[in-house]
DNA sequence: TCTGGGGTCCTTATTCGG
DNA sequence: TCTGCCGAATAAGGACCC
């Protein structure tokens, strides 16, 4: 699912040292669709596209509707015309948890120190591990070889003496490769691949960067960094400069938590009704809190963002007096905000609710009582929403909803 | 061709209290 | 009491990642 570019003359062998070499980069090729394939065997050898519908774009391709020139994000009306003849499957998100769940508990047998960054993508730091289970080649081989025989998926790994480095290694293995950078290998490699490689290089990144004639990770290791910091901010210019002499400190971190959660969805088309799109920030409202009281967590603020039928972006937020998981509350907040909005008479194309600033909910218990004392329906209506949760454990959720609250 | 939904982080402007 | 300055928090937007 990477988007990230590459380039041919980096996919080569850089050499077998793997001294100094502990972080291993795992990610799961074409992983939704691997994931469709392997409970339907059929379709192996097709070309299978992974996606919504009308307005959606294309979550994961298999690599025989690559040829095609079907890309991850691609409007699906696009990946259609490219490859008529793929075999469409609607996106089942509970099956590709389950599966990375699964995958991340093998991944955990090797050692702690992993660090999930998606769904299909993890860092491991196996130096630790090596007196064990081998070198890290070894240990690669056999996470890979693991994965394959329970789930019947590849996954590629890289395997270098950062994370920066392991993850471009990764992605240069694809599919169901390895790719190991020697210590000594490592700016050689670096400086075969485009600006556009590097973590943090995205469209407008490498526009800027190529009106100063910067195109190569090479060039960009050889301009000074004042140059640099004028072309592209002084913070993301002093971390490319960095990278692109494979200097990158940031150690594996096991289990970090949150810093927001939200729900965002596209109209099936641009909605004039104030009413639908306020019933659908309800939906989003209540989503948001039922995933916040699981996870035990409580937010301080809440963001509202509304896309026009121009595709113009616009956030609203606001930092409650104290923080809440109540989906009624939520709603009252991302209510008003919405309205707030000044949609220049455009229809809305897309609503989504953001919960900020979390913490957990025991740390802030206190506040919160002191919230219910001023106002006992407070937590009246927090117990009524505990009660919904239960129902949807037992019954799924659609088999309850969350009235709109009135004023 | 017409652009999802889940996030993170950075930048800039504004506000507010000391 | 007024002014200026500073730092922290907030708000909005944007780039980026998978």
């Amino acid at each position: 699912m990477s988007r990230a570019p590459r380039a041919e003359g980096a996919r080569r062998n850089w050499g077998s040292d793997e001294a100094g070499c502990s972080v291993l980069h795992l990610d799961m090729d074409a992983f939704f669709a691997s994931c469709e394939l392997a409970r339907r065997p059929e379709l192996r050898g097709r070309a299978v596209i992974v996606g919504g519908r009308e307005r959606g774009v294309v979550l994961a391709a298999t690599y025989e509707a690559r040829a095609f020139g079907v890309r991850s994000a691609m409007p699906m009306t696009r990946a259609r015309v490219l490859c008529p003849q793929a075999v469409v499957v609607p996106p089942d998100h509970r099956l590709y948890s389950d599966v990375s769940r699964s995958v991340m508990e093998i991944l955990g047998r090797v050692t702690p120190l992993v660090e999930q960054i998606s769904v299909d993508e993890a860092f491991l730091d196996v130096s630790g591990a090596r007196r064990r289970l081998g070198p890290p080649t070894q240990i690669g081989a056999s996470l890979r070889e693991r994965i394959r025989a329970e789930h019947g998926i590849t996954a590629s790994v890289g395997i270098a003496r950062n994370k920066f480095v392991a993850k471009l290694a990764s992605t240069h293995a694809k599919p169901d490769g390895m790719m190991l950078v020697p210590v000594d290998a490592t700016v050689a490699f670096l400086h075969t691949l485009p600006v556009g490689a590097l973590w943090g290089v995205g469209e407008r990144t490498e526009e800027a960067l190529g009106r100063w004639g910067i195109t190569t990770v090479e060039q960009l290791a050889h301009t000074d960094l004042p140059s640099l910091q004028a072309a592209v901010g002084s913070v993301i210019g002093a971390h490319l400069h960095d990278l692109a002499w494979g200097r990158d400190l940031r150690p594996v971190v096991p289990g970090r938590e949150e810093r927001s959660i939200g729900a965002e969805t596209t109209f099936a088309t641009d909605q004039h009704d104030p009413l639908v799109v306020e019933r659908r920030v309800l939906e989003l409202a209540d989503r948001v809190a039922a995933r916040m009281r699981h996870q035990g967590v409580v937010a301080r603020t809440v963001s509202v963002k509304v896309r026009t039928s121009d595709f113009r972006t616009l956030n609203r937020s606001r930092t409650l007096g104290a923080p809440t998981d109540v989906a009624r509350e939520i709603f009252l907040t991302a209510r008003e905000l919405v309205a707030g909005v000044d949609l220049g008479g455009l229809p809305v194309r897309l609503v989504g609710v953001r919960a900020e600033n979390l913490r957990q909910r025991e740390g802030a218990a206190a506040q919160l009582t002191l919230d219910e004392a001023v106002d006992p329906r407070a937590g009246a209506q927090r117990d009524a929403e505990v009660a919904l949760d239960a129902v949807r454990e037992r019954f799924g959720r659609a088999a309850i909803g969350l009235g709109a609250p009135r004023g």
